[in-house]
DNA sequence: AAGTTCGTTCGTCGTCACTGAACAGTATTT
DNA sequence: AAATACTGTTCAGTGACGACGAACGAACTT
């Protein structure tokens, strides 16, 4: 078995990937970029503009929101968000800055719900996608992992790194996360962008299982969440919420 | 000339389309929905997994959010949404009210931007896609076109019947059209939802050409929207914001 | 008006997407 | 505890069709 069973449906990928981001692009050019004749190039594209997806304007093709009408679909049908949407607005409200609720998915921390986006300098966006070591959430989440899935993690997808305070060395991230686990609560102090912190408290599972069911965070610039704020009240607020996330879950 | 050029492609489309909502399935169901083998549903949807916008536990699969990362990256990506943001917002916190940022695609009123949205039931979420001919905006969008378009939008999609209010006639949707060319102005009593009512204006191109380059839209429960406000008030609010957007945009 | 781009269309070939059937687990039933 | 009835997955064969290179026609540029 080949890496990608329908060959077709991946060279739609990398067509719809080379459009993201709202980019209006011509049949020769994605042909050259890709390295695809110009008329499969073009097939794709007819059909793709056929299934609603695609838009084209004399020629120049580019993604439509049928992406985003989809993408919510998803999002509002998880039950998760479902009941943790009011507590992650309350803590917004509460603490004047962007909180966030995040999952895992493909080995990397997804932000499925995000109040206040303009709090964190519009460095987080709803369905934005970060490294797992990176973020407060994220190693949150690789702390309630076994130490195989971790050990996997590093090794498919490394230890990129952002700033001087990302996380680079497996045995930091090994004190890391039983620090993280040890206090049940996660910070990041710069480690994916040098001026920004975060806090996150885990939503576990009602069974107590492994993985977690996701995080809810907040987050903004170092300037506001720094001293007793970032190291206490904060973590009061979202730890609190983050109980009742998962009381109500197990209902 | 095919249908869809690219069948694998099509397959691909239609087993999404049957993921929507965030449902979870099986591939034996799946295949039996569509009219597919299990082992091409099943080729398709581990292609789907490895391009990472499908997830599967244990046997099941759904769709991921990464259609929401690149439907939200889309959505960020348009010039239009960027210059209509801030007046987007400052309408929801004038009225108090759902206002929303509404284009065309694919013969559908599509809101690309959506404040506060708890405000009109969650009926119209970010994403969102209506007919034209039942929605304030929809209509602002077919009254400037030509009547060719409209014409053909008639003939493909059909005036679908949603409830009493509801346009059903070519020939009144001719008059409701022109009347809206005069006034510059769309209202929606009640042509989708019962108790619905939202006002619209329009987005014009600086080149003055015939399509829009969309429309803001304030809406909400006929309980706060009728009367005065509905008539006069926000009619006047959501006017000027439009206005001011079209001025942004020609810059 | 010749030239150069583009998107699109056209056949041709060789591949691979689809099928039906066998396989391997897991849950349910008896 | 055995048997049944579901799953999801793998397998091998084949015929449709996806990819290609080339030709076409339209739209600018020169």
């Amino acid at each position: 078995m080949s890496e990608y069973p329908v060959g077709a449906t991946h060279t739609t990928g990398r067509i719809v990937s080379a459009l993201e981001g709202g980019r209006e692009a011509g049949v020769t050019e994605l042909a050259g970029e890709l390295g695809i004749s110009k008329a499969s190039v073009h097939n794709h594209l007819v059909t793709l503009e056929r299934l609603g997806v695609v838009v084209s304007t004399d020629g120049r093709y580019r993604l439509g929101l049928r992406f985003l009408d989809i993408g919510m679909s998803v999002r509002d049908g998880m039950p998760l968000y479902a009941v943790a949407r009011e507590e992650t607005k309350g803590i917004a409200e509460s603490t004047g800055e962007s909180s966030a609720l995040v999952i895992e998915e493909h080995g990397e921390a997804v932000y499925a719900d995000v109040e206040r986006p303009e709090r964190n300098g519009g460095r987080i966006r709803l369905g934005s996608r970060h490294p797992l070591h990176a973020s407060a959430a994220g190693k949150l989440i690789l702390a309630y992992r076994s130490r195989e899935t971790v050990d996997e993690y590093v090794e498919t997808r490394g230890l990129d790194r952002f700033t001087d305070r990302t996380i680079q060395s497996r045995a930091d991230l090994r004190d890391e996360l039983r620090s993280i686990r040890d206090r049940g609560l996660s910070f990041d102090r710069g480690e994916y962008s040098e001026d920004m912190r975060a806090v996150a408290a885990p939503i576990r599972r009602e069974d107590r299982s492994e993985a977690l069911a996701g995080a809810l965070s907040v987050l903004g610039p170092a300037e506001r969440l720094s001293g007793k704020r970032l190291e206490e009240d904060l973590p009061g607020i979202i730890l609190s919420a983050a109980k009742r996330v998962e009381l109500d879950l197990s209902e």
